[in-house]
DNA sequence: TAGATTGTTAATCGATTAACAATC
DNA sequence: TAGATTGTTAATCGATTAACAATC
């Protein structure tokens, strides 16, 4: 089945979690087929847009009827795993982890946080989302023990570096870092950033350029 | 001053909150200069793109020198408003919205959440963070009567749409959008998207690739 | 001065959009 | 069939990287 389709491109990496999110609407509200320029319209895309990036996907649509909305659900969560839970640590339980570990939203995109781990003793031993926070110096045993590969790393920019090779040094193969610090790791292991201030600057610059004109009238 | 410079690149705009990070850390360590070099080592990047970036905020450096960290705190501060903080509010006191009530980082990148709103009538005069939660239809009020242009959307996707619009009816120009969905607003209206899935589905696919090829190695 | 580093032009790469033939 | 919609090739656009002259 899992026929070898080429490697998808970062841009469309990006996208199918909003295609994802997009169909299973439609599929609540009993639709069985959608089409490009239908997807287009509501994610204000480009229709050729999407037809390349459900291609990539390795889905086939029907002239004259368009996709089959289980058909891409069905490819998304088979390409970025999101149907089978893989289980994850998060380390750093502020206010960002919290939240994270609160939110239950994370099994629908194949996340299963085991556990937390802070660096904070009057931290250690709550239960927060579920999951005991449990301090630094046990998460190699546990890591190594349960096979986890996947890391959330939630602290400040400063201690970030540190505890991303204490990660990797227990085996965890992704991160997926929220510090705001350009993280150095082996080659073989795989950095993801999520900056909530990337996409601040533009819509910042953009209200600031925006009261300028209006003062200079 | 302000001298007009050609508009800046969306892909610039977003890696300059990066840059003001990096510098500040070299001011705290007491470093006066950096060198392009130095900045595209650490931060992953590539020489010529520090360069272009740093020049398309206005600043010069310096041959046989580099560039001036105080100078490239005040460009990024000044381009991006972290300089005068202005007023914002935020919609959605779940999880996320909470934790970003309670993260104080935010006046220094020249946000300052007045208050809260949210639908939830249990969650209706908590104080998370130092703000007070209203109901929703306190909003418009609020927002007109102190000028607030920048709003923070931290609702479940299906209340987003909806909310958008309050925010944009009673003045809001600028919007953090945080829910998984894609806003329809008047088109002086900004929206920036902070997806948290967006970056998390290259990681999630490239483990998947990673399982796959072990398991078949 | 010699040499390190900037600033900028040119080349490459990747992503988006346009055009259109293939299909049902 | 006629016509809507897909799939794909070609054109455009923007961003990254390479090359190198200008500068201190």
């Amino acid at each position: 089945m899992a026929q070898d389709l080429a490697p998808i491109s970062p841009a469309t990496l990006r996208r199918l979690p909003d295609y994802y999110h997009y169909v299973q609407r439609l599929r609540g509200e009993g639709h069985e087929t959608v089409s490009a320029a239908e997807v287009a319209r509501d994610l204000h895309l480009d229709p050729t847009q999407v037809r390349k990036d459900l291609a990539a996907t390795g889905i086939v649509g029907r002239p004259r009827v368009g996709f089959e909305v289980a058909e891409v659900i069905e490819a998304v969560e088979q390409l970025l795993g999101f149907n089978d839970a893989s289980d994850a640590i998060l380390v750093g339980a502020g206010n960002l982890g919290q939240a994270l570990l609160r939110y239950d939203g994370f099994k629908s995109y194949g996340v299963n946080i085991l556990a937390a781990f802070d660096s904070d003793s009057r931290k250690v031993g709550l239960r927060i989302g579920g999951r005991e926070v449990f301090p630094i110096d046990k998460l190699q045993n546990l890591v190594r023990r349960l096979h986890v590969r996947l890391g959330i790393l939630t602290v400040p920019a400063d201690a970030a570096q540190d505890l991303a090779e204490r990660m990797v040094s227990a085996g965890i193969e992704g991160i997926w870092n929220f510090a705001p610090v350009t993280l150095t790791v082996p080659e073989n292991v795989i950095v993801e950033n999520t900056r909530l201030y990337e996409t601040f600057a533009a819509l910042s610059q953009a209200l600031v350029k925006k009261a300028r004109s209006a003062r200079l009238g």
